[in-house]
RNA sequence: GGAGAGAUGGCCGAGUGGUCGAAGGCGCCUGACUCGAAAUCAGGUAUGGGGGUGACUCCAUCUAGGGUUCGAAUCCCUAUCUCUCCGCCA
C-alpha cells in the first residue's frame, strides 16, 4: 500500500511511476474521494466535540429534567454524526479498495521495460559443464532412475503434482536440511515453521489479496488460504507490531510447502517439476530500517546464491524490469540457474525489496529509541531457494553418460554418504 | 462436538453508565543524591487522524463489528481468540 499522503501531494508523479510497470492506472477517483473524506471527517469531528462538551455539561447537572432541552438537541446531533459516519465509512471502505490494488512503486534504480526481455542480467557465476553427450531433461532422468513419478502423482491428485520415490525424496529432504543449515549457521537466519495455511488478514498484508485470489487455493469451510510461499506467514509473524531498533534487521529463513493455481498457465511446462501446484520452499525474509534495505537485499541475494555455489550449480543474477517486477516489489533480483536439459537459465529463486508497501499493509513499524516515533521497516524476502528447481538442476547439471547422476559434495552428509544415484 | 470463564496501555492489574485515555504496580526515560553504580526521591512515559509557525488543540481507539443512550471500558447482540472441564483425536 502506498502512503496516502505521497498520493494526495504526488498524485501525477505516482501515475507516471506506475505506468512503467505497464497497464493503465487512474488515479483521479482516489483524489474524489480522499477530498471526500477529509470533508465528512472534519464535519464529523466537528459535532462530535460539540456533543461531548455538551454531554460533560449534562452530567454535571444534577436535576436532569433540567438539560431536557439539551438532551434532545443531542439527540438530534448523534443522528447527524451517525449519518456522516455512514458517509464517511462508505468513502473509506472505497478509499481502501484502491489503495488495496495500486501496487508498489519501482525502486528509480529498476530498468524501465514492459516484459522480461528488458531485464538486465548482472551476472554469471560458474562453467556451463561440457557433458560430451546429448542431456536428457530431468524427468527423463528421475523417471528412468524411479525416483519422480509423475503419473502417480496425476493418480494420486491430478497434473502437476509428483510422488517422489527412494533417493529422489531423500535428496528433496536433504535440500531443504542443507539450505537451512546453511542460512542459520553461517548467515544467522533464524528459523521459523509457520502454518502452512493462513487467514485473509496474512494475505492482504503481504498483497496477495485482494488481488489475486484466483492464484491461490481456498479452504473450503474456512477463510483459509494455503500458502504460495513462506513469505506469507513469515512477514505476517510481526503484523500490527512495533519493533524495537536493535531488534533490527530480523532475518528468518522458514522451509515450508507451497501451493499454487497457476492460472493463466496452461500449457507452460506441463511436464517435469517446473511448474507444480505444490512444491517446497526454503524462504528468507527480513525486517530491516529503511535505510539499510536496499544493502539487506544484495546481502539476501548473496545468501540465496551461496546455496548454488556449494551445490557447484551454474546460474546468472538478473535484475527485473518495471514491467515484469511483483506487485509489492520495488526492486527484485532473480536467480537463474541453467539446465541442459533445456539449453536455458530458468528461475530458481526471486529476491524483493518491498520498502514500506507490505509494513503499511499490515502495520509492522519500529521504534528506533523509546521517545522516537514508530516507522515502517522496510521488508525482504528471497527464495533460498527453489527446493523442487535445485533437484531439477542437480539432475541435469551432474547426469553423466550412463544415466546416473552424481551428488554434489556438499550434499553428500546429508544423503548418508551417497556419492550418486542409479 | 458439549458446558463454562475470560480478552483493559510495553507487561501485570483495578475499574459495572458521566469528573476514565483509563487507579496502582512493574518496566522504561529525565532529573536529584553519588567518585560511579545500586537503593531512594521527584517528574515524565500509548497509537492513529485533523487543525495551528508554535505553546497547543480537537476527534477516535479499553479484541473486532453492530446496537441502546444526551453520554459506553462499563449495558445488549454477533464474530474472533484464549483458558478450564467433558467427549473425540495424530
Amino acid at each position: 500500500m502506498l502512503d496516502k499522503r505521497y498520493l494526495r501531494d504526488n498524485l501525477e508523479e505516482a501515475e507516471r511511476r506506475l505506468k512503467t510497470r505497464g497497464g493503465a492506472l487512474d488515479l483521479a477517483p482516489f483524489k474524489v474521494l480522499d477530498e471526500r473524506r477529509r470533508e465528512l471527517l472534519k464535519e464529523s469531528e466537528g459535532l462530535k466535540a460539540l456533543r461531548n462538551k455538551v454531554s460533560e455539561e449534562i452530567a454535571q447537572v444534577k436535576d436532569k429534567s433540567q438539560a431536557q432541552d439539551r438532551i434532545v438537541e443531542m439527540r438530534e446531533v448523534s443522528q447527524k454524526i451517525k449519518q456522516l459516519d455512514d458517509e464517511l465509512k462508505g468513502v473509506e471502505e472505497e478509499l481502501d479498495r484502491i489503495l488495496l490494488i495500486i501496487p508498489n512503486l519501482p525502486h528509480e534504480t529498476v530498468p524501465v521495460g514492459l516484459s522480461e526481455e528488458e531485464n538486465r542480467e548482472v551476472r554469471r557465476w560458474g562453467n556451463i559443464p561440457a557433458l560430451g553427450f546429448a542431456p536428457k531433461p530431468h524427468w527423463e532422468i528421475g523417471e528412468a532412475l524411479g525416483i519422480l513419478d509423475f503419473e502417480c502423482g496425476a493418480k494420486l491428485t491430478g497434473a502437476r503434482f509428483t510422488l517422489y520415490k527412494g533417493a529422489g525424496a531423500r535428496l528433496e529432504r536433504s535440500l531443504v536440511n542443507f539450505m537451512l543449515d546453511l542460512h542459520t549457521g553461517e548467515h544467522k537466519y533464524i528459523e521459523m515453521l509457520p502454518p502452512f495455511m493462513v487467514n485473509r488478514e496474512s494475505m492482504t498484508g503481504t498483497g496477495q489479496l485482494p488481488k489475486f485470489e484466483e492464484d491461490l487455493f481456498h479452504v473450503e469451510g474456512f477463510d483459509y488460504f494455503l500458502i504460495p510461499t513462506a513469505e506469507v506467514p513469515v512477514t505476517n509473524i510481526h503484523r500490527g507490531e512495533i519493533l524495537r531498533g536493535n531488534d533490527l534487521p530480523r532475518c528468518y529463513a522458514a522451509y515450508t510447502p507451497c501451493f499454487r493455481k497457476e492460472a493463466g498457465s496452461y500449457g507452460k511446462d506441463t511436464r517435469g517439476l517446473i511448474r507444480q501446484h505444490q512444491f517446497n520452499k526454503v524462504e528468507l525474509v527480513k525486517f530491516v530500517k529503511p535505510q539499510d534495505s536496499h544493502q539487506e537485499l544484495d546481502a539476501l541475494l548473496a545468501d540465496a546464491e551461496t546455496i548454488l555455489q556449494r551445490l557447484g550449480l551454474p546460474y546468472r543474477v538478473v535484475e527485473l524490469c518495471t514491467g515484469d517486477i511483483g506487485f509489492s516489489a520495488a526492486k527484485t533480483f532473480d536467480i537463474e540457474v541453467w539446465l541442459p536439459g533445456q539449453n536455458t537459465y530458468r528461475e530458481i529463486s526471486s529476491c524483493s525489496n518491498f520498502e514500506d508497501f507490505q509494513a503499511r499493509r499490515a502495520d509492522i513499524r519500529y521504534r528506533e529509541d523509546d521517545k522516537a516515533k514508530p516507522e515502517f521497516v522496510h521488508t525482504l524476502n528471497g527464495s533460498g531457494l527453489a527446493v523442487g528447481r535445485t533437484v531439477v538442476a542437480i539432475l541435469e547439471n551432474c547426469q553423466q553418460a550412463d544415466g546416473t547422476v552424481t551428488i554434489p559434495e556438499a550434499l553428500r552428509p546429508y544423503m548418508g554418504g551417497l556419492e550418486r544415484i542409479g
